[in-house]
RNA sequence: GGGCUCGUGGCUUAGCCAGGAUAUAGCGCUGGGCUUCUAACCCAGACGUCGGGGGUUCAAAUCCCUUCGAGCCCGCCA
């Protein structure tokens, strides 16, 4: 709705100004929204340096020859000093709320668009994913949602790192200690690792059984391949099932060795030899990408011949360039280098480049995380930890209710604050994990927007029983004239320009933003507007179809978040 | 040493790319509100050199330079 009232106002601002004879760049046509209007243009400032004029006058000038077109959402165009503000009128509030009760669950969507390949999470198996790795999954799997809510068609994939040295290490750790099979496969991989990476510290001449595996997989032996896929499978098969615990969800698992097996990683570098940038350094094949800013070169085969991972990153990323419009990457900070390169490299052999997100660093407040070193806080330790607290939170809240119950709301209102905490911060702030905070519920964050809805589900629950409500009953929408009734459709208009935002910056955070604020527009409404009480029975219809439009919208932020939205809590 | 990112009330944080009307919100703090649709709520208040310095501009949290602090990265790991 937001998108065509900004539409509609650029378009008279647009008429306008060249009915005043004034000329000025589309792109200077762009709009701020303040409490002084639902629209405000500052177009009067850049002509007035273009002119050489006092911007109050043009401003005055510009808002005498606007001229509003009948049926427009804009109702009132005024010059307040500089700025020209645009005034939304009743029926694009009365528009946004029929709009609402007929999309419902696809209110907020965009037209269909291309085909999108985003590649989230992919930690290496080595382990369970830990605080660090979720904020990628959290970043990666919001982003898809967003964008499949833009319009996108969306894949969604997991690259699985099944034959580098991490791997290697992971296989020789199971043949050298007993794994236990008692414990989530993944931790139990993650144990065995950790030892052997102490092994290997006070042992290096172990390390050549390592560089003998990793040769042995690159030559395609059988026994050690097997040998790897077990290990990998194992940790793969925990990591999915903490995954599905977080509502994250991958379309496919790609593994590194097809591109290996299928003698693409082969094709890729002999495509990158004819470019004529590689040379043999110390036995190494390295690419130069100078022109391209990096000073240092880019090693693309071991001097005993063997790929690396950025090789076989690279075929991964020819295959994925062949089968989607746009390509979308989740990355860590510490992969902002090689990126880099892997984009350059790419880009020399005329191969589609992907979009990379980049996210800074979750640490703990000893330094960083490293599942290596044993040192992290594993992504099922946070999750029990934060529903037990939420449990007990439903225990004293809502103590009448069945145990199920509670159950079933401390995970919502757990998991969902995780994911909340997580999205609702830009991805390039770095922070510092911290169970006080983790486990703090007392904050604006999921469980206040989940408990809005849940009011809103419990206002019409009971409307139904005591004057059997109907949704579909016809309704007359310009009833709703209170202040609070009017911030809360505005905000509810708004949602498509802000998923649109989000798909178009990639930045997961603004809709984490929204959410939060429609649940504040929703709940002073609640305080102060009786819905149930309400004294005339079509303002009452009217009230009820807002609360609708109110689940409806707040449902369709929560499910983009991938956050549940729980009828009672 | 070089590159990238961040620095906004006690803490966390929006805004910065496209400079303009009172700098966003939460936690915490002070005070108030449940016989009315779930108080995981609402209302009011205090708290700010937008890291420091310089510059550009009619106008800078936002652009440029510089400096300090934090994180990440810098070829045969991923």
């Amino acid at each position: 709705m937001f998108l065509e009232l900004k539409a509609q106002a650029t378009s008279i601002l647009k008429d306008a100004i060249q009915k005043a004879g004034l000329e000025i760049e589309d792109s200077e046509l762009y709009f701020e929204t303040s409490s002084y209007a639902d629209l405000a243009s500052r177009a009067a400032f850049r002509l007035a340096s273009l002119y050489r004029q006092n911007p109050k006058e043009l401003a005055a000038r510009i808002v005498s020859a606007i001229e509003i077109p009948d049926g427009s959402y804009i109702e009132e165009v005024s010059a307040s000093g500089p700025y020209i503000n645009f005034h939304a009128g009743r029926h694009y509030l009365d528009r946004t709320v029929a709009t609402v009760l007929e999309e419902k669950e696809k209110f907020g969507c965009g037209a269909p668009k291309d085909k999108i390949l985003l590649e989230h999470t992919s930690a290496n198996p080595n382990g369970p994913l830990h605080v660090g790795h979720i904020r990628n999954s959290i970043i990666g799997d919001t982003l898809a949602r967003i964008l499949r809510r833009a319009g996108y068609d969306v894949e969604v994939q997991y690259y699985v790192n099944d034959m580098g040295r991490q791997i290697a290490v992971v296989s020789w750790a199971c043949e050298r200690f007993e794994l236990d099979l008692s414990r989530k496969p993944d931790s139990a991989i993650a144990d065995v690792y950790i030892k052997a990476n102490v092994e290997l510290d006070k042992n290096p001449e172990y390390i050549k059984e390592i560089d003998a595996l990793m040769e042995k997989v690159e030559a395609g032996d059988v026994r050690t391949i097997d040998s790897f896929n077990k290990a990998v499978s194992l940790a793969i098969s925990g990591i999915k099932e903490t995954l599905l615990r977080l509502n994250v969800v991958h379309d496919k698992f790609v593994s590194e060795s097809t591109f290996l097996k299928s003698g693409a990683v082969h094709d890729i570098v002999e495509r990158i030899k004819a470019t004529g940038r590689t040379k043999t350094d110390k036995g190494a094949l390295v690419v130069d990408l100078s022109d391209y800013g990096f000073k240092k070169t880019l090693v693309i085969q071991r001097s005993n011949g063997t790929s690396l991972y950025t090789t076989r990153d690279l075929a991964y990323h020819e295959w994925k360039a062949g089968q989607a419009d746009r390509i979308i990457d989740i990355f860590g900070a510490d992969h902002k280098l090689i990126s880099g390169q892997l984009r350059a490299t790419l880009n020399v052999i005329g191969i589609k480049e992907p979009e990379v997100v980049i996210f800074e660093f979750v640490s703990l407040p000893e330094g960083s995380m490293s599942t290596r070193r044993g040192q992290f806080i594993s992504a099922d330790e946070l999750f029990d930890r934060v529903t037990e607290a939420a449990l007990e939170q439903v225990e004293t809240r809502r103590p009448e209710t069945a145990d199920e119950f509670k159950k079933q709301v401390a995970e919502m209102v757990g998991i969902g604050a995780v994911r909340y905490d997580i999205v609702r911060v830009s991805p390039e702030k770095s922070t510092v994990f911290n169970w006080k905070e983790a486990l703090d519920f007392e904050k604006q964050g999921a469980p206040y927007i989940q408990y809005s809805h849940a009011r809103a589900c419990s206002i019409l629950e009971k409307a139904k029983e005591e004057i059997s409500w109907n949704s579909s009953a016809e309704i007359d929408p310009s009833l709703l004239v209170e202040d609070t009734e009017i911030d809360l459709i505005k905000k509810m208009a708004s949602f498509d320009s802000i998923i649109d935002l989000a798909a178009r910056e990639l930045k997961p955070h603004v809709l984490a933003i929204y959410a939060r604020e429609l649940a504040d527009a929703f709940n002073q409404f609640y305080r102060f507007v009786p819905v149930i009480a309400a004294e005339d029975e079509k303002v009452r219809a009217a009230r009820l179809a807002l609360v609708n439009c109110a689940r409806i919208v707040l449902t369709n932020s929560l499910n983009t978040l991938g956050i549940a939205a729980p009828e009672s809590m």
